[in-house]
DNA sequence: CATGCAGCCAGTAGTCCCTACAGACACAAG
DNA sequence: CTTGTGTCTGTAGGGACTACTGGCTGCATG
């Protein structure tokens, strides 16, 4: 029952490296289109939805949220790519990766001086206790 | 109704810079004991419930995940601090900020790169587009 | 004493991005 | 025909909150 080119669910995730449930779960919020279907219900694909998914997949990867991807998957939909509108989208997540990132790192400079002040043991109390402890 | 150092749940709030529908989070989570009551049913705290509240939130800032805080409290109530186990704690913490902060630097290289190329505007097509959609 | 309003109450649903299950049905190989 | 694997729908859970609803309390003011 299936076209020549298409193939089941299952051979769509090991192709695109993404779980069937997430799969299932793109199509419900509407990433993906909506697939055919055999006549026992089961949804078959085609190549381009392979290429749709690991776009999705790389965007993923970089921290893009599904709303950010929804609509560069619109962009890259339509002829005229408008490079600015993606540029935007990019640097607006920019902004917050490197937000997330001097959070990260001023967590990771108090976290390994508290952990070396506890390892040093030299203290009655411990010291990440107390600093915790502290009034600010 | 109050006894003398008692306060209402807005002020724990303030003074512990805790909002206030996350400290009754807290408190049905089980972080925070479940506290007196007035007459009419409002919640009263004693000034050691900021310091516990303080000490939370100076754990979540650093990202310790609720269940790690809790252990933390359980440790800091012990009369014998077992530094080792709080170290323990906080380096298994370590390892895994470590871990999220190398993940974002290296989204932060490849997504400003990606910028850098788009707003070059030299290329007939959008180059984030373009290798978000490549076969890898 | 009445009124007004800020503060508080409980309970529930929503957020984000999946993941995991349960119970049933489909399909391919032997 | 049987067996085993794949897939189906629908729902619940996770983490750490946040927001909302509709109603009640407490206190200052007139």
């Amino acid at each position: 029952m299936l076209a020549r080119d298409s193939f089941s669910i299952g051979v769509l995730s090991t192709r695109s490296k993404v779980n069937i449930e997430t799969i299932r779960y793109y199509e419900r919020v509407g990433l993906l289109r909506k697939p055919a279907r055999t006549a026992g219900g089961y949804r078959t694909y085609r190549p381009t939805d392979i290429d749709r998914l690991r776009f999705i997949r790389r965007a993923r990867d970089l921290g893009f949220a599904l709303d950010d991807i929804r609509r560069l998957l619109d962009l890259a939909d339509q002829k005229s790519r408008s490079c600015r509108r993606v540029t935007e989208i990019a640097v607006a997540h920019l902004v917050d990766v490197r937000a997330k990132l001097s959070d990260l790192e001023r967590m990771e400079g108090v976290l390994s001086g508290l952990v070396d002040s506890c390892s040093a043991g030299t203290m009655p109390d411990c010291p990440l206790l107390e600093t915790l402890a502290q009034a600010v």
